[in-house]
DNA sequence: ACCCACAACCTAGAGGCCCTAGGATAATCA
DNA sequence: TGATTATCCTAGGGCCTCTAGGTTGTGGGT
């Protein structure tokens, strides 16, 4: 009998195409073993479980975010920088509403720590922010501030959020500069306080 | 045999529950069966399936939701107000997690048009940017920044997103702080485009 | 007070999913 | 070539949704 040649990133890339296609939530063993013409049990030699499956894909997905990122952000700084970043990080996050929607999962913190994508990302998304001169904790909080309003006009336009009266994309330009403009009169903190890179 | 005299309402408040305890993921009608003693098939002389009852659940926390701001802002403008909401807001989210979860659900768009929590949540939300003095569409950009990083800030906070170095709090009171200044001092259209009220 | 109709609940069963245990076989390597 | 290992299998248990159709409690009409 011949074999399917199945390997953990042969998995994963299936299913983020099948998250993409027919939605995160649905990217499921059963769906995956019926797409490699093999049987769920099979699966598990690969793949501890879903949720082992599930969080590759979200360190997946995240990987290819912030590779789409990087490029869009390389050589430029301030209000340029961070409208890159943004139009890449929504780029993907339509593109790929599956893959976007993987990322988004609570994952087991140690594991988000060692993950190279994600320090990568820390690393791009404080590079973009040293235009703005801040010092900790304003930095973090202003990380943090990028973060929440990237991720949810993402998650409200993908889950069809927004009425169609406004122009998306219009809508989002202006927040993107309303967050420059934010970063740029930060209101900063007088004394130092401790640091912690998000 | 006794009946277990149960109704929609009761249903959908007991989802609730099950949702803050056990995530909304884990909301199911078995489960909820289970909770009212009673056999998993007799839920559906209430409900119709449970994807009707979480689009049931996620209106009931949507009011809810609104229910708590409304009283919060009532009374105050401007930066107060957006603190007020800001505050209820999170508070909610923190709460009850699984009650939030639930909002964030795709819905059917003509079930939102048509709910008066949606409505009461618009006007109250375009009501506490009047002291902006925003015209449309800059108006209906603003509540898309606003909803967007509300909700992805307890999105984010909610799924572990932020590091344990810096005070979740002292954060959120920057953002809202970065908010109302972005709001004060927003790029405004030159020309007037077609309103679309979210 | 009684009967009827309806709503509330039941059993039975099909189908999908996750996951475990243990067996068969193809590929690989000594 | 023969042994080992990784890949895939069948069998089965548990939990889930949902349908079809049967029974029984309850309230309204007479």
């Amino acid at each position: 009998m011949a074999r399917a040649g199945i390997t953990v990133e042969r998995l994963v890339a299936a299913a983020a195409e099948l998250a993409d296609e027919t939605g995160f939530p649905s990217v499921t063993l059963s769906a995956l073993a019926r797409r490699f013409g093999v049987k769920d049990a099979s699966l598990y030699s690969h793949v501890r479980g879903l949720e082992d499956l599930r969080t590759r894909l979200a360190l997946y997905a995240g990987g290819e975010l912030i590779d789409r990122i990087a490029p869009a952000v390389a050589g430029r700084a301030g209000r340029d920088a961070l409208a890159a970043f943004a139009g890449a990080y929504r780029a993907y996050a339509l593109e790929h509403p599956g893959r976007y929607a993987a990322t988004q999962i609570r994952i087991d913190q140690s594991l988000i720590a060692d993950s190279p994508a994600m320090r990568r990302t820390a690393e791009i998304t404080y590079g973009m922010l040293r235009a703005y001169d801040l010092d900790e904790p304003d930095l973090t909080d202003a990380v943090r501030l990028l973060r929440s309003t990237f991720h949810g006009y993402c998650a409200l336009e993908s889950a069809g959020g927004f009425g169609a009266g406004r122009d998306v994309q219009a809508s989002w330009d202006k927040a993107v500069d309303a967050l420059h403009l934010a970063l740029e009169h930060w209101p900063r903190e007088t004394e130092r306080k401790n640091t912690g890179h998000d």
